[in-house]
DNA sequence: ACCCAGGACTGAT
DNA sequence: ATCAGTCATGGG
């Protein structure tokens, strides 16, 4: 059974299923714990939520339902964002029926930026590992176990050595040379948010171990730019197996080409729907001929 | 032992 | 512009 935080925020979300959303590899900082409540993080807010009655409940200090609701997504018109999607597709619409209630969420873009940097040839429980080691070591400590992410003059300050102590790996020096970028205002995540898109993602690949996948991930979920459409190697494989049927010779930019335009402005949000249904439901590339 | 993971960087064509 | 090699680490 399962017993929602019983102070706090309180929203409808009628169809909204907050398992998918935070396991579907956006967020990083949350875990479930028995009594089926997800302990995490909402910016630098510590926060308990969970789902009952078609409402969601959050408990943590210093959040406003406005935040909230901008947090988790459900500030947008869904209907509209459906409706762009292509009327005719057999693949998504299994997808979405998989996890209607999938929402994309908007994060603080530092820490996204962060997660996504480490995201490389890593695994999700990995990445979250990670998140929670970064946490631990260099950011600062509210009460005992819950520490804030670090911000970027905190990281810093930190030697490559002791990022790698995080099992970064190979990540370590990009994340060490981020931090820098960042602090120093060579590139600013604040300005970022006021360019169009392409241009952001231009901005956004200036960044030490960004590349066009990375940016694309930070565009969707921090920035709330719907239409990034990131392609790792779960969503080629949906697009090699399923829309191009295992024809060979495709190259990486015709993929990026065709999501684009088959996708819509919105592609960014079928792409999640697409790698949920993916990883989670074992009978998904079954049908592929 | 082997293959894979929400890839990016480097240096060669 | 495009291609192969390389980069650490943990899980299955």
């Amino acid at each position: 059974m399962k017993t929602p935080p019983e102070s706090g925020i309180s929203l409808a979300s009628r169809g909204f299923d907050l398992d998918a959303t935070l396991s579907s590899g956006q967020a990083f900082s949350w875990r479930r714990g028995a009594d089926e409540n997800w302990r995490g993080w909402i910016g630098d807010h510590p926060c308990v939520a969970g789902l009952d009655g078609g409402r969601l409940f959050v408990h943590g200090s210093g959040l406003t339902d406005a935040g909230v609701a901008r947090y988790f997504g459900l500030d947008l018109g869904l209907d509209k964002i459906f409706a762009s999607f292509p009327a005719d597709d057999p693949w998504l619409t299994r997808a979405r029926a998989f996890a209607p209630g999938l929402r994309i969420l908007r994060q603080e873009p530092w820490e996204t930026l962060c997660n996504f940097i480490c995201s490389s040839l890593k695994q999700i429980v990995q990445i979250a590992q990670i998140n929670h080691d970064l946490r631990v070591a260099f950011g600062p400590k509210l009460r005992p176990g819950e520490h804030v992410f670090p911000p970027a003059a905190q990281l810093a300050r930190v030697s490559e050595a002791e990022l790698r102590s995080c099992k970064l790996g190979f990540r370590a020096k990009h994340l060490f040379i981020a931090a820098r970028q960042i602090a120093a205002g060579e590139i600013s995540l604040e300005h970022i948010a006021t360019l169009p898109t392409p241009e952001a993602r231009e901005e956004l690949m200036r960044v030490r171990g960004v590349g066009e996948k990375v940016a694309n991930c930070v565009l969707l979920f921090a920035y709330g730019r719907l239409e990034a459409f990131p392609i790792d190697v779960w969503v080629e494989r949906v697009l090699r197996q399923l829309y191009f049927r295992n024809r060979r010779r495709i190259r990486p930019g015709a993929l990026r080409l065709f999501s684009e335009r088959h996708f819509g402005p919105h592609g960014g949000y079928a792409q999640q729907f697409l790698f949920h249904w993916i990883r989670n439901d074992p009978a998904a590339l079954e049908d592929a001929g």
